[in-house]
DNA sequence: GTCTATAGGTGGATAGAC
DNA sequence: GTCTATCCACCTATAGAC
C-alpha cells in the first residue's frame, strides 16, 4: 500500500484532534487551518465527516493489530506480552491522548452505523487477543488467574480504557502507570 | 433544599442526554423541544451551557456521594460494599447510559475549567472511598489483595468506567456484568 | 486537487415585550 | 419566567472556476 501523503496527513491531524478533544468537538475547519488548505479540499479527499471518521477507525485498528502482531513476534513470554499491551496504552497518554476507539466509544450513539460497527470490531479484536495470551500464559505456568479467560480479557481491556480516560482527565501519568502495573501484578504467577 | 421543579426538570433531561450522547452533542434546543419551552427560557435558569454543565456535575457528585453513604450505612461487609459499588455502575447501563463524569472525562479538554475541576473531584472521591473499603476489608480478613490499596482503588474505578464505556458501545449488559463480577471475585478472600 | 463562494442549517446567547 | 425575534459564529457540504 502506497501512503498517499495528502490523505495520510489529513488523517494524522484528524486523529490527533479526535483523540484529544473528541469527534463531536472537531471540524474540517480545524484540519484545514492546521495544514493550510481549504475546507473544500478536504471534502475532495473525504466527502463526508463520517467517511473520514470511518477511515480513522480502520487505520487505527490496523495500526494496533500490527503492534500486537509485533508483540507476538518479539516476545514469547505471555507476561511480557501483557505488559507490552498495557504499555501501548501508557504511550498514548504521554501525548495526552486517549485511544481513538475509546474516545469514539463514549460518543458512540452520535456516530454513523459503519463507524459504530468498526469501533465494536476493534474491541472484539482486543478481547480475543488478550484471551489468547491469558490462556497460553496460564498453561505455560507464567500467568495465574481463576475462572473464565474471556471475562478476564474484558476486565483487562476495560481497565486500560477507563484508566486512560481518567488519567487524561487528571493529566496524571501516575494514574495510568498505577493501573497498568497493578494489572500486570495481578496476573503474574507466584 | 427545596427542589425547584423547573430547574430539576431541566437538569434531569440534560443529564439523560449528556449521559447517552455526550456534552458536545447536546444543545439547549434538545432540552427545549423535550420539555416544551423556548431556548430563551432555559437561558434564564442557566445563563450559559457551562453553568448548566457545572450544576450537572455537582448534582451527580452529590447523588453518588449519597448513594455511597447509604451503602456504608446499610452494609458492614466490605465485600458487599464493593459489590454494591459495582452494581451502581451496572444500573447505569440498564438505561444505556454512561456515568455522567465518565462521559465528561472523555470530553474533558473541551470543557470549562470549573467543570474540569469538578469532574476530577468526582474521581478523587471515588478512589478515596474505594481505598477505605479495601483497607477495612483486608484488615477484616474479608478481602485479599497484595500491595498498595490506592493503586487497587484506581484499578477498580478505572475498570468500571471503561467497562461502562465499552458495554454501552456494544449495547451489552453481558460485558459490564462480566467485568463487575470478575472484579469482585478478584478481591474476595479465600 | 485546489480554490472562492455560498448554501442551508444549527450552535449559544441576548434584547425586549408580556 | 416565558415568549418571539434576532445576532453572529460556526457547522457540513456543494457548485463551479482554475
Amino acid at each position: 500500500m502506497v501512503t498517499n501523503s495528502k490523505q495520510t496527513q489529513i488523517l494524522d491531524i484528524a486523529e490527533a484532534i479526535v483523540r484529544s478533544r473528541g469527534y463531536n468537538a472537531f471540524s474540517y475547519s480545524d484540519i484545514a487551518s492546521e495544514i493550510g488548505v481549504s475546507k473544500a479540499s478536504l471534502h475532495h479527499h473525504f466527502p463526508t465527516k463520517s467517511d473520514l471518521g470511518l477511515k480513522l477507525v480502520e487505520r487505527f485498528t490496523d495500526m494496533f493489530s500490527g503492534a500486537l502482531q509485533q508483540v507476538d513476534e518479539q516476545h514469547s513470554s505471555c507476561l511480557i506480552k501483557l505488559r507490552e499491551y498495557a504499555r501501548l496504552h501508557e504511550g498514548s497518554l504521554q501525548e495526552n491522548k486517549m485511544c481513538l476507539c475509546g474516545m469514539l466509544a463514549a460518543e458512540h450513539e452520535t456516530l454513523s452505523q459503519s463507524m459504530q460497527d468498526a469501533i465494536n470490531g476493534y474491541f472484539d479484536g482486543h478481547e480475543h487477543w488478550i484471551k489468547r495470551v491469558l490462556l497460553k500464559g496460564r498453561s505455560d505456568g507464567e500467568l495465574a488467574f481463576k475462572g473464565d479467560a474471556g471475562r478476564h480479557a474484558k476486565l483487562i481491556a476495560s481497565s486500560l480504557q477507563g484508566a486512560l480516560m481518567i488519567a487524561k482527565s487528571k493529566r496524571s501519568m501516575d494514574h495510568i502507570t498505577a493501573v497498568s502495573s497493578q494489572l500486570i501484578d495481578s496476573y503474574r504467577a507466584i
